[in-house]
DNA sequence: CAGGATCCCGGTCGATACTG
DNA sequence: CAGTATCGACCGGGATCCTG
């Protein structure tokens, strides 16, 4: 359900409030040169399926230019603690890559 | 460094106590068969790779025939809660396999 | 008993180009 | 802006056989 290289960034983004696509896209940079952003096909394979898993919610507004946002269903909402504590476990053991913005905690 | 298929089910499986190599390939059978279990390659690889994440530990009795128990480091006993965490929500979104036999919750 | 060696399949993900 | 189309590389993992 949550497999997937970015699945639980997506989630966690969105944790926060709706984002658009291309903010989505914006927060999972993994250079802050830019390089070796995530493809568009993966992210909308990402999001596709966070939204059949009913974890994600996908909101069209059907306007040009095109405005999607995403935001987090319920049942999204409530695996949030749990990527909080995988959050949590990983930063304690080691290896975390903090890519935290929202310098929560 | 919990990637993998089997690894945060070893884990989990060792919190209980050291076990042997044969009792985890036990413990990660997926039919009642005996069909499909865990090739010995790939136990092989993820022990070693969880060993040497320092979150398991390896003790080679150096007995014919061989004997080696693993256990959980402090490291690897920091990590249960939040494997916890993780089958608590899956166990509340769908989707658990729930390959319990500790009968805990 | 606890692994190592070998072969190979399939899914995941990356890069690039294109579009309503 | 929010995607699709196409091609291809990487690698995790399965199956089978072998060994100190």
């Amino acid at each position: 359900m949550i497999a997937g290289k970015y699945k639980l960034r997506i989630v966690w983004d969105l944790k926060d409030g709706p984002l658009r696509y291309g903010q989505i896209r914006s927060g999972l940079l993994r250079g802050a040169d830019g390089t070796g952003e995530i493809a568009p096909r993966e992210l909308s394979r990402e999001l596709k399926a966070l939204t059949q898993s009913g974890l994600i919610d996908r909101k069209d507004y059907g306007v040009v230019p095109p405005k999607v946002e995403y935001r987090l269903t319920p049942k999204g909402r409530s695996f949030v603690p749990v990527i909080a504590a995988i959050r949590w476990g990983t930063r304690h053991l080691g290896r975390a890559r903090a890519v935290d913005r929202s310098a929560a905690s």
